[in-house]
DNA sequence: GTCTATACACAGATAGAC
DNA sequence: GTCTATCTGTGTATAGAC
């Protein structure tokens, strides 16, 4: 079993940096010290190896979720600016988000799936956040969660491209910043709509 | 001349859809009709035709955000609406954006110029857009402009982003529609510093 | 300029020994 | 389970004829 711990370990670092598509069994091999037996015998091909990484990296950042969004002993908005204020490797990019682009990956429905478990899981999660927050008076009523959800969840993930374009992880800042801002904006500013 | 306009056009395509690592030699020569040798005549190597590729996807983009942000005889505000607004491929993604997460691009500083140019181009302009807003007093005087610029881009590639992973083009809509969405309140509600 | 022929390393996988 | 040997196709070019 260690040597199939040894692959999964080696691959999920090899897809941050390379991807899936630039990723071949040959690095896997270098980078795990397994040989081509040990890979083949634990897994049939790339994309079962693959399936195999991506599911384990979509449990690990579900988990890293619990901390910030999941803490529902703070205030809903206090919790949304908890997760957008997280440290980030502003360079490397999501785990996840960053495979987004590769056909090969995305026009793989069984690849793809636990890139739209994970953003949809935390798609839901800020949107209950959002629901909550109007609940408590902390938002305006007539914000719409779904809409809001995404883009914070853009800011994010845009942020990272941004942060790779100019390599300048300041800017991954910048953009999660800015979202923080204009909720926070939002948040403080009573309604018009009940004088 | 032809067969070079050919090649480009092929590698602009095949670049939109597969990215810069998942594209080869043959398959630009299969989409172009042109033979290895007009190929490496033109083109001293991979790298090469991608930054010649690369320079002229930044010129179409650069050149098609005239009728939008560039369109001065419309308010601040309604500027940035209309790009916000403007109608995309949401799950082919933005033609340059879609290559931030290549390693062997990124890694490339020449390569990755034509990027930094267009994103950076593109932020400069909204900046100056949210400025613009803020002394017409369609925005509050304590926005600051950077961050904001950085979020409305985050918008469209995140939302960019999730359409892929979810195979859906309307995560894009919602995205950008969550950004208007806090601009636009942001914008209707009088400052309570100047009450 | 454009073509065909050739070259070498690597991707991705199979076979079979231990 | 793990290893080494082997195999076919492709990536990325170069050489040289037309």
């Amino acid at each position: 079993m260690s040597k199939r711990a040894d692959i999964l370990t080696a691959t999920r670092e090899l897809f941050w940096t390379h991807g899936y598509e630039a990723t071949s069994p040959r690095m896997v091999m270098d980078a795990s010290g397994a040989g081509q037996g040990s890979l083949y015998h634990h897994f049939r091909d790339k994309q079962r190896l693959a399936l195999a990484t991506l599911t384990d990296i979509e449990a690990q950042l579900s988990a890293e979720l619990g901390s910030t969004l999941g803490d529902t002993s703070r205030p809903p908005l206090a919790r949304i600016r908890a997760w957008l204020e997280l440290p980030r490797q502003a360079l490397r990019g999501c785990r996840l988000g960053r495979l987004a682009f590769e056909h090969a990956l995305i026009s793989d429905d069984e690849l793809r799936a636990p890139l739209a478990r994970y953003f949809g899981g935390l798609q839901t999660r800020l949107q209950t956040a959002l629901a909550d927050a109007k609940a408590a008076r902390e938002l305006p009523a007539d914000l719409d969660p779904a809409p809001l959800a995404a883009l914070i969840v853009s800011a994010v993930q845009g942020g990272y491209l941004l942060s790779r374009v100019h390599q300048d992880a300041a800017q991954l800042q910048q953009a999660t910043q800015g979202a923080w801002q204009l909720l926070e904006l939002v948040a403080r500013r009573p309604r018009l709509e009940h004088p």
